[in-house]
DNA sequence: AAAATAATTCGATGATTGTCGAACCACGCG
DNA sequence: CGCGTGGTTCGACAATCATCGAATTATTTT
């Protein structure tokens, strides 16, 4: 008999692979930003998707984090029924120095 | 006998009337980007809109000016028939600062 | 086993966007 | 004056996007 275990994964582009404009894109969305800060001000612990307050539906929020994902932004693993994101905070900072403190600032 | 002289003028929002997703959404296209590049390598000196070199029709063309325009991002004059473009420098650098370095810095 | 929880996937829909050609306007020059 | 140059405006079109409800999957709790 044979054993398949099925685990949902995330995929997560190398950095290198990761175009500004792609970067930017993301980042236009109000709600996105809004996930990004949040992150930030979580100082390095990982949030359960559904942690952080947003005015959308559970598909929009899947989306949303979805495209951040994508983008090299944001880093996803399932823990139990939840799934924990976290900031590709060394990643970013080396790639793209100066973006996260710039969307920390900002406003 | 009453005087209109029409001269075409082009608005330009304060900096502290633009939000980081505009700018974000400016630069989140490649043209856009090649734009606000080729306007950093020209190190301060205005450029004709037709100056920087782009595979795209004149219409396309003064679209993306017109939403860096909104974005605060350049800033236009009209000289004669040419309209001379140049970056808000000194503004963003205050605003949003480290963006223009990001921009330059990325690849 | 059943219920509750956390999140993804799947259409669908309406809005926004990038692109273009064509028409247009203003200026400077012969 | 008429023409060329530089740029804008106006539809139009296709593509992308944000949003949602409903169906689905996986896990934990009861």
């Amino acid at each position: 008999m044979a054993w398949c275990i099925v685990v949902k994964t995330y995929s997560h582009p190398a950095m290198h692979e990761i175009a500004l404009t792609a970067v930017m894109q993301a980042l236009s969305d109000p709600c996105r930003l809004a996930i990004v800060r949040e992150l930030l001000g979580a100082k390095g612990r990982a949030l359960a998707c559904n942690e952080v307050r947003l005015n959308i539906s559970k598909a929009t929020r899947s989306h949303h984090f979805e495209v951040l994902r994508a983008a090299g932004i944001i880093h996803t693993k399932m823990d139990g029924t939840k799934c924990m994101t976290s900031l590709r905070r060394s990643e970013l900072n080396k790639r793209f120095p100066g973006l996260l403190k710039l969307i920390a600032a900002g406003n």
